[in-house]
DNA sequence: TGCGATTAAATCGCGTGCGATTTATATTCA
DNA sequence: TGAATATAAATCGCACGCGATTTAATCGCA
């Protein structure tokens, strides 16, 4: 043997390949790089453009029903939320009739940051590069993971 | 008329429904909090689990070849090697050949606590509720939308 | 009524991710 | 050789996530 085994040499390939969680983080990361530039126009991070998103379909939601929607508490949403009121896109009011809880709600600044922000969807969708099927069963198929993650834990 | 329209109330129901980079982020998340427990009895966060899996593989990667596994640069991996570092987990040495580059090597206490993390990887399984054939399938289809991320950026 | 328990948000500390820049070393090629 | 270029890590600042705790308001119930 003049040369060295291939079969002994120290494996280069991927080593998370077998790794679905992740697969899922990875994935996670790609997707955040997409959209970064297309919301750093709007002066949004992917987190921020999600919390808009929950208070365009409802708005004037509590804390803790965004944190519903978003799978997070308030240790992470509050901060969040008031960078979003500092760069005046949302403002939080203490609900008159229980001051325990925070509501918030979109100014005109949110409402006509979200009308620019029509277009994202159909950008991050193209970089996809899969069709509405696809797309569709994956979802339906991690949805499920979810579930059954939170639900284990 | 007497009762407000069902079809006119607002939404209540998850407004991510369909949104596939939503799943995947919650996901990941959800993943997170499954692995947290586990890790923590270890003294390791899930990214120092993921750079240890990659050491385990092949000892001794630079900085650039574990970020080439991990989809992740220095400006990460420098903090969180040092981190390992200091927990004892790896050594961190220049390459006297290119003293540019950093050579990260397992410690024996990072092999021994590899070790102790065999069992990890079949309680994560499990949380998953899905089956080897399910994992497996949603894995590639994971990995095929990861690569279209990543040439479309 | 009042006081202990509960609830909603906020706060704190730490570990990621990452754009932008800096530092140190190696390479290139006139 | 030596100055310009390229490359590998490191550094810096900011925004998440989250466990743990704290603060403030409400509720429950004797």
């Amino acid at each position: 043997m003049t040369q060295p085994s291939l079969s002994t040499a120290p494996p280069r390939s991927d080593p998370f390949e077998d790794f679905l969680c992740f697969s899922v983080y990875s994935t996670g990361l790609a997707f955040n790089r997409i959209y970064k530039p297309l919301l750093d126009r709007l002066g949004l991070t992917y987190l921020q453009y999600l919390a808009l998103i929950a208070l365009t379909r409802r708005d004037g939601q509590t804390v803790s029903e965004l944190g519903e929607s978003l799978f997070l508490e308030s240790n992470t949403l509050t901060p969040l939320i008031k960078r979003l009121e500092a760069a005046g896109f949302v403002t939080r009011t203490r609900d008159s009739a229980d001051e325990r809880v925070v509501r918030v709600t979109l100014t005109d600044k949110g409402r006509e940051t979200m009308e620019e922000a029509r277009c994202v969807p159909q950008e991050v969708l193209a970089a996809t590069g899969l069709s509405i099927a696809e797309l569709s069963r994956l979802n339906e198929e991690l949805k499920v993971l979810r579930g059954n993650l939170r639900t284990s834990g």
